[in-house]
RNA sequence: GCCCCUUUAGCUCAGUUGGUUAGAGCGCCGGACUGUUAAUCCGUAGGUCCAAGGUUCAAGUCCUUGAAGGGGCGCCA
């Protein structure tokens, strides 16, 4: 086949008459003469114009919502207003018809529930295409990120065999048939006898594995699929999705926050940069959605949002200084919280940090330093006791984007917190080894990549951001 | 897992205190149109009102159960 320009380069060429191909999908077809053709490398379409002398009334009538074209012609500068060039058809060969009786897509604003129902098709529209252009380019800029500053890239295990994690419901990996599976005498389900010889399960975190990279090579990070089992029915939450996991060695809690407000603002001025076009289709459709409603429900405009996050600090502060705030704050005095601030160790619910990001500070905010008891074995104790060096990123609309701590590594500590939290010690020696041979300080986090990318494209609902996305009751494709 | 909402034409939605033949916009189909921009104009067709059961002289409308979808909460990234 003859080579295609991608109509991304071609709009930044100067259009001069010279001949091009272009191949992609039909989106509308007006007038009997002026094609809109979109192959997906950019957002605009671009325009065919077609001497009705050249095809015959049947292929004309060829040309609808869907149609898969090749064309050929001449590019020059637009003779109409609403696009800088377009291209002068001196041939037309249609690979894929598209019956418009049956095509589900029409050219009009469909719902986005309509889309969902429609998964394998709704990549072909403005929306879904701008949001998955732009994931593309935020999972290129994490990498880019982290290999600039020395990073190395580490594959963790996606079938493992450790289960002390405690992040969350599993799900089970097996080859055993499951309308027999083998029993040990006493009833039990016997592992030895599956494929691995033990039990095994889907990860839901690389962390640990990643912390045994990080005290050999320095700074690691993980970028791959986590699974969880839990029954959440949410519009933050997947059965399955990608996490990136950084882990630092030599580093403290506040260099874990540094480098995780690094990394989003530079993530977020590298999509800025390089994703404008898409991001401002997505900026209007947000507008035009809250025109439709109260006031008070609007969110903040797109790119306002996310400039103002590139240039402004994150706020930082203690799970105790948060606590007092939301304790003296109005809501709670009057009674309006779910689940009334009094007593310090409770945990914090979404209406908590939604409060202090969306009403006191209006920007993503860092906690710090929790009560030991809601968080995790591995994470460092702090010198009072009663809280580990912890540390959540909330950003409005979406709540806990980044969770991570400062890792516990005495081995004294850590032995005393896992016998007080009944996470069994002997299988877990290979971790345990990196504290018994040369620990150091260390810490990590874990970034949820499609709660970025729902951050960064101000949709609401994580379905919409992962192109086939898992969740209960649902696996499609 | 808990709570709330929705389900009417291909899509997005109206549909009054229960009352005759259920409507609109867009799309589709037919026609017009060589500078359109979700093109426009004219015309036609298109409905098991989510399903089952119930109340009633009468149900799209009220009640019960179920299904599908959406939202909130919990778990978390």
């Amino acid at each position: 086949m003859n080579k295609k320009t991608s109509i991304s380069i071609l709009l930044k060429s100067k259009p001069e008459g010279q001949t091009v191909t272009v191949k992609g999908w039909v989106r509308t077809f007006r007038n009997n003469q002026f094609i809109a053709l979109n192959d997906g490398s950019i957002i605009t379409s671009m325009q065919i114009v077609v001497d009705r002398e050249l095809l015959s009334e049947d292929v004309l009538k060829r040309i609808t919502p869907g149609t898969a074209l090749i064309a050929t012609g001449k590019l020059i500068e637009s003779q109409g207003r609403g696009q800088t060039m377009e291209l002068v058809a001196e041939e037309i060969l249609i690979t894929g018809d598209s019956n418009p009786e049956t095509y589900p897509l029409q050219p009009k604003r469909h719902s986005l529930e309509f889309l969902r129902k429609n998964g394998h098709l709704r990549f072909r529209t403005n929306t879904f295409g701008a949001i998955f252009r732009i994931r593309h380019h935020l999972a290129f800029a994490i990498h880019k990120f982290f290999n600039d500053r020395g990073f190395f890239y580490l594959n963790t295990p996606i079938v493992t065999g450790s289960d002390a994690e405690g992040a969350g419901e599993m799900f089970a990996v097996t080859a055993m048939d499951l309308g027999a599976i083998p029993r040990t005498e006493e009833g039990e389900i016997d592992y030895k006898q599956d494929f691995f010889g033990k039990e095994t399960n889907l990860t839901v975190s690389g962390q640990l594995e990643a912390e045994l990279g990080a005290l050999a090579l320095g700074n690691v990070y993980t970028f791959g699929p986590t699974f969880r089992a839990e029954n959440s029915n949410t519009t933050r939450h997947l059965a399955e999705f990608w996490m990136i996991e950084p882990e630092i060695a030599f580093a403290d809690l506040k260099d874990d926050m540094d480098l995780a407000e690094n990394m989003l603002q530079y993530v977020i001025g590298y999509v800025l940069e390089k994703c404008d076009k898409d991001l401002a289709f997505l900026a209007e459709r947000l507008e035009n959605e809250d025109k439709n409603k109260p006031q008070a429900e609007r969110a903040q405009p797109l790119l306002e949002k996310l400039k103002f996050v590139v240039e402004n600090e994150f706020e930082r502060l203690t799970y105790t200084e948060a606590f007092n705030i939301l304790r003296n704050s109005k809501p709670n005095k009057k009674g309006k919280f779910a689940y009334p601030i009094d007593e310090w160790g409770v945990d914090l619910q979404s209406e908590h940090e939604r409060y202090l990001v969306e009403k006191k500070f209006k920007k993503p905010v860092i906690l710090t330093d929790y009560p030991k008891d809601i968080k995790a074995f591995y994470m460092r104790m702090n010198d009072d006791g009663k809280t580990v060096a912890a540390m959540d990123i909330l950003v409005p609309g979406i709540g806990e984007l980044i969770g991570g701590s400062q890792r516990e590594e005495r081995l004294d500590v850590l032995h005393a917190r896992m016998k007080e939290m009944n996470i069994p010690t002997d299988e877990m020696q290979w971790y345990l080894d990196t504290r018994v041979y040369g620990t150091c300080p260390h810490a990590g986090f874990g970034l949820g990549f499609e709660r970025l990318v729902l951050f960064v494209t101000g949709m609401s609902n994580i379905r919409d951001v992962i192109p086939f996305p898992r969740y209960p009751g649902s696996a499609e494709f």
